[in-house]
DNA sequence: AATTTAAATTAGAATAGTTCTTGATCCAAT
DNA sequence: ATTGGATCAAGAACTATTCTAATTTAAATT
């Protein structure tokens, strides 16, 4: 089953990103991940874009979560086994899971510092991703 | 059903580790990840000590990489969603994962290098636990 | 040494996040 | 308008892990 909804325009989510044409699905799933903070879960992102899309499906949602990792727009942020989340912050840095209330807060690095400085990385190493993450509590 | 296996003495496995006390399948476990570099699952770990412990279940197994986990015996190490891995490397390093062969790396930290130097961390934060994932390739 | 009690083990069922399959629908280009 | 490839929807399938219930083992006590 289809929507038959219109195809609204949305000024602030392009056309296209990274050669990924921006299909009305991804638009919402995108759009909802750039105005949130909270690292949702693909399961959240659902929830949320069937206000705006009431026949969307979670397969689609995952569909695309992973068209827009693929394409570099977002990233998918894992915890140990928790279920993905994702990530509208495209710069490099790392996750802060404060167990005390289960929330998730992006850790920048210290400016000019590169990880290469901190780690003893075998020679030849090309790293094409990086993921720290830090559980712990804030007081 | 029960093995009924003796329980021969390993010297190279203490009775006891952190309070936790070895059991036959403890010991088997933990005794295989301490000779293995390789960040084996826990069903390449149940295929192992199946040749020593014929009966053992992958239940078990799950049960005695979850004790030495909890004891500080062993390291659970996430990649992604994939299947948990298990790191008898209780200093603190990080994994680089070779895409090309699959490999997983130990990655020690640069001597006299706090993490604490290298990210903005919130103030008032009680780190307990750091996880550094690298993904690349050896060239 | 027998009894009691708690912990550990086993086998299989249950769970949950994610992926896959299949058929329908949309969209761009002819 | 038609065609062909991409996208979507619904639900089934998959899989790593956890749970359940029953059994067995080990430790503590008599």
């Amino acid at each position: 089953m289809t929507t038959h909804l219109p195809h609204p325009h949305h000024p602030d989510v392009p056309e296209e990103i990274n050669g990924l044409r921006m299909t009305r699905q991804r638009q919402e799933v995108y759009r909802f991940l750039l105005g949130e903070r909270s690292h949702p879960t693909a399961n959240e992102v659902f929830m949320r874009i069937k206000e705006a899309l009431p026949h969307v499906s979670l397969a689609t949602v995952y569909n695309c979560l992973e068209a827009l990792v693929q394409h570099n727009a977002i990233r998918k942020v894992n915890f140990d086994r928790e279920p993905s989340r994702y990530c509208p912050n495209l710069a490099e840095h790392g996750h802060f899971h404060d167990e005390t209330t289960g929330t998730i807060h992006d850790v920048k690095f210290k400016p000019g510092i590169s990880l290469a400085d901190v780690l003893d990385l075998p020679p030849n190493t090309v790293i094409k991703d990086v993921e720290i993450t830090l559980r712990g509590q804030l007081t």
